[in-house]
Formats: structure tokens, sequence, C-alpha cells
DNA sequence: GCCAGAACAGCACGGTCGTGCTGATAATGG
DNA sequence: CCATTATCAGCACGACCGTGCTGTTCTGGC
């Protein structure tokens, strides 16, 4: 019993790294099981579809995502320095942590246009993430480090641009200039975010 | 001699579509004969190989780009009124014009991390796009809207980044704030944009 | 240390992929 | 109007896809 989780484990850590390059239609059985020293049908066996195994990568990135990004911006004091942790790790996560990028920008962009299960994780997702921002920033509001007619919703989602943008002009352009680019662009977020009156 | 190309063109327009639904590589050489109602072989004589066609199809789309936002932003008054109006064709196109959102964002994150001529061609057009913008911006900034000190290429990084989290909030969250998001991120960027000193 | 059951390998299947080859058919220039 | 050439269909190929079935090997509780 035991025995069959830890290789599981072991299985959607590797799906995770290929996913985030190949995408998440890009991840094959055969391929996983060549890359894990397996044989396809003992590796599908673990999972009985490929949907569920997609739908297990999906979920195992996100319990890493939480664990790297999202608990320890947490445990920064509140407030504006909680708003920069965030965007710190959230950065690292976008362009370190797996080899591909970040997995949910990949996956976003495969799904956004086809109804199921997998689309409706990543809404799911998405959306919890975004409420997770905006709550940051309300605490933000709160500590009096932001404007209190600040929307919190709208910096959330401005948030979002800055890492798109990011994801874009690294992996794709492969521009040195691309975190320097990303962090002015925030800077002028929490600029906007302390005047006020727009 | 001339029907052929016609029928290229017919196949290239139907190809854009699907690609920017299902990806250039979930564009199949086989769906896309069906959906033009001709033969695997007769489609495939047409392109010597799928990278050729998903090339054609990159540079298809490109040219409709080029007509329905570049092409005409250049016609509108130069300063802001143009900064504008490039990024109301923007989200045009981003949004409204393909059943699956802008081809090349879906491109950009499917080819990322896969180095060749298609990546390479991305690249290209991607640097090109980014330093139109950036010349309209300075165009602004000539004509005094905008602080003279105003970094052009950061605001078109930066604008891009609207666009990205308009296609994300759009395509796949469909939430239906996402067009007045884009705006007022947009103003955002503009007001900056005018203020002398960051 | 045995033994039930979990974990895995081997093999085969129908399907679809991209890609060639061989003719039939249609379009075009003289 | 005809001949030539471009345009397309038919068919076949090897490769790989996801997915089942049938065993063999290993693991963990008694």
């Amino acid at each position: 019993m035991r025995k069959g989780e830890e290789t599981r484990q072991t299985i959607l850590d590797e799906a995770v790294r290929i996913a985030s390059t190949a995408g998440l239609d890009g991840l094959t059985i055969g391929s996983l099981a060549t890359q894990t020293k397996l044989s396809k049908s003992g590796l599908f066996a673990h999972f009985r579809s490929k949907e569920s195994l997609q739908l297990q990568v999906l979920d195992h990135a996100a319990t890493r995502f939480l664990n790297v990004v999202a608990l320890p911006t947490l445990a920064a004091p509140r407030g504006e320095p909680r708003v920069r942790e965030l965007f710190e790790r959230w950065m690292e996560w976008a362009g370190e942590i797996l080899p591909g990028g970040c997995l949910f920008i990949t996956a976003g962009v495969e799904f956004d246009d086809r109804p199921g299960p997998m689309r409706d994780y990543l809404v799911r997702q998405q959306r919890d993430w975004l409420e997770t921002i905006a709550q940051v920033v309300r605490t933000a509001v709160a500590e009096g480090d932001f404007d209190p007619d600040l929307d919190a919703e709208q910096f959330a989602h401005d948030l979002y641009g800055v890492i798109l943008a990011y994801h874009h002009t690294k992996r794709l352009l492969h521009d040195p200039a691309a975190e320097s680019r990303a962090h002015r662009a925030f800077g002028g977020l929490l600029a906007a975010a302390r005047e006020p009156g727009r």
C-alpha cells in the first residue's frame, strides 16, 4: 500500500516537470513511463485514465505552489511587506522552479477553450488564487499601507498581468531584463496603490 | 496556378481558427482536411511538412494582425490617441477576432521551450511588435502627451501584460468584467505615463 | 516465513498521427 | 480545343497514442 503511493509521487513529480515544458497534452504516458523507468501499463495502472493523470498532475503542482508560494507568503508581516513577499515568491515559481516555467499558465492557455474537468479545475484554482491575492491586498489596505479606496480585485488582476508579462518576456523572449522589467512594473502598481484617488 | 493559391488561403484561414483554440500541435492534418473538405494527402501536398504548415499558419495570422491591428493604428492621430487606438484594436484581436483568442499567445506558450524555426519566428515577431509599440509611445512622448523621461520599452512590456491578463481573465475565467478590468489597467498605465518622475 | 494482495511487466488492440507514392481529374496557356 | 501541368484523391506505411487483459514479481501483515 505504501510503495504504490511512493512511486505515484515520484511519477507526479516527473510529470509536473514534463508538463511544464511540453504541456499536459504533450505529456504522454509512454514518455512518462520511459522517464520513470516503468512500463507503460505499469504506470497506467496508477491512474485509470489520461485525464485522471492530468488532473492529478495539476493537483500535485497546486500542492507545490501552496507550499512554495502561498503558505510562506502568509508568514510574512501583514501589509505591503506581505504583498511584496507574495510577488517575489510568485516570480520565483513562474521563472525558476519548474524547467518549463509556470504549469498553470501553460495549462490555462491549453485548456481555456476546452470544456471539461481540466478546465473546471483550473478556473476554480485561479479564482481561489486571485481571491487570496485580493485578501492579502485588503490587509495591506487595513494596515494603512495602501489607499483605502483601492480596488483589491483590480490589483490582483493587474498583478497577474505583471507575472504573465514576466513569464512571456523571460521564457519566450529570453530577455535578460525580464526580472528588472517585472520589478519595475510591480513598483508601478505599488506606487499607484499607495496614492489616494485612482 | 491560381486555384492552388486560392485553396491554400482557404486552408490557412481555417487553420488559423483551429489553431487558436486547439493550438498549433492540436491542429492536425486530418482534422484540417475534414474541415476544408479535402483529402488528407490532397491538403498535405500544399505544405510539404507539418512544420511548414505551422509556419505558414503563423505567417498568415501575422498578416491578419498587421491589417487588423498594426496598420490601422498608425492611421490614428499621433500621440496618446494613437496609443489608445493601438490598445483598443489589440484588445479586439485578443478577444473577439479568432474563436480561440490570440493565436500568438497560444503559440508563444506552446513553443517557448522548444527550440526551432517556430520559436525563432515567434520571438522575431514578438520583438518587432514590442518595438512597434515602443515607437508609438515615443511619438506620444514627442507630442508632449507623456512624460519626457518615460521608458517606452517598459511601457510596451507593461501593456503586453495588460493584454495577457485580459486574455486570461476573459478566455479562461470567462469573467464578464474582463473588458472593464483591462481598461482600468490601461488607464493606470496612461496615468503613470503622463505624470513626471515615475 | 508464509501468503493474500498490491505493484508491476508483457503483449495486443484499434485509432490516429505525419508522410510518401500512384493515378485520376481539373485548370490553364498556346 | 488540346495538351500540359497543377491540383487533388486513394491507399499504404511505420510510429506512437491511450487503454485493456493476463500473468509474474514483489511487499507487508500475521
